[in-house]
DNA sequence: TTTATTTTTTAGATTTGCCTAAATTATATT
DNA sequence: AATATAATTTAGGCAAATCTAAAAAATAAA
């Protein structure tokens, strides 16, 4: 089955607002689309008549699995491209959001799965969300910035936010890389600095710039 | 000023009826957009409206100026993702142009450039066609395979349908590279290979396989 | 040049996705 | 529990892009 760019975004929409709400209402996902209740209220009798949703009115309402898959398939298109436009074309992290969202509607199976290949499976989008792969699978954890995991908490290294030399060469001396487990023990607000500490080792210093380049997933 | 899908398709197929055929017709616009006449005459007031195209009731058309700025800038996007697809992501020729119909409707100025950029500002497609710059210059002269070139006809070779080490190595041998001029002598059926000439060296035989992989433009 | 044929345009519907305003149902308050 | 408020749905319309059928204009043929 093909679907539309509109019922794809409310598609999306009701994924992402489900994951942090459960049940799902009308007038959340008409904010959420920047549109008005009523046209809400016309595409989840659309949506419902596709067995997509599981809605009764006045209820609230949920994706079906047959839903969930799709949303997960427009999710992993989403960021494919961004991990693309980052890596790729250089585009900044904050850059790629309006331009994936156009890219995302594009379903060709073919070109999704080359483009994955090309970009080596990569397991998450430049801001630290799992990209599912081809059979709607990801990791489970969303990576975050070490900059903001919480004081104490363990945390693996999972990804470096650049491939310059210079930041390879700064985390080679400092003893930090990909599987690295830690805790913050600080923040500076003076020049947000952080101190961390690896088990068995002394506590180190890592400056903003450092820190913000650095994905953890917490344990 | 930003179009819809339905305004760049309509456009595009002007923009290339009109390169084949001077003025075009509501009837020729129809076949090629597989639609009906009626629905192509609501379009075309539209695009006169937004001064798209020089057009007056049963005299055919033709975009104006500002028009035929816009399908450049549209062709760009479609030959620049046909490259992409076929260069990075390792599509065949024959299966690239669906999906670039798709991604040629992604506007944003910036990725077209930064993709440009990426590509290292390729010069054809992997048709052969020219891709425009992004100030809508392009080279005049369609690229053609060698196995099409007429017979006695000098042409130079401007670009190989692969990056393969392999083919790149029985370029080496036989001294041919991007540059090199020559003309065809000769095809034989049996093999479909043909006999070719370079000035000042003697006659050489290239296989259907290669030649295929040779593309030439006339001079 | 008059008629027949073809091409093009107009008129009037349809579908999708959106809107406002009014009605209905659910929830909160007293 | 009755009423006020908030959320949701229905009713009725609008714009874009398409369609069919009919009318108008241009072109070809007799």
């Amino acid at each position: 089955m093909n679907f539309s760019i509109a019922e794809e975004n409310y598609i999306k929409a009701i994924y992402h607002l489900q994951q942090a709400d459960g049940n799902v209402t009308t007038n959340e996902l008409a904010a959420e689309l920047k549109t008005r209740a009523a046209s809400v209220t016309d595409m989840l009798k659309k949506l419902k008549a596709k067995k997509l949703l599981n809605y009764e009115k006045y209820q609230g309402f949920r994706l079906s699995a047959e839903g969930r898959k799709i949303a997960l398939s427009i999710v992993r298109r989403h960021r494919l491209w961004e991990y693309f436009l980052v890596e790729k074309l250089q585009f900044g992290w904050d850059e790629v959001h309006e331009v994936a969202e156009e890219l995302e509607h594009i379903s060709s199976r073919k070109l999704v799965d080359k483009l994955d290949a090309y970009l080596d499976y990569p397991k998450f989008d430049p801001h630290g969300d799992p990209i599912p792969d081809s059979s709607g699978r990801m990791a489970a954890q969303k990576m975050i910035n070490l900059i903001d995991l919480p004081l104490n908490e363990a945390a693996e290294i999972v990804s470096v936010g650049s491939q310059s030399t210079e930041l390879l060469e700064l985390l080679r001396h400092k003893n930090i890389g990909i599987g690295t487990v830690l805790e913050v023990k600080k923040h500076f607000s003076f020049d947000h600095s952080i101190e961390i500490k690896i088990k068995g080792h002394p506590a180190l210093t890592l400056s903003q710039q450092l820190a913000q380049a650095l994905f953890v997933k917490r344990m």
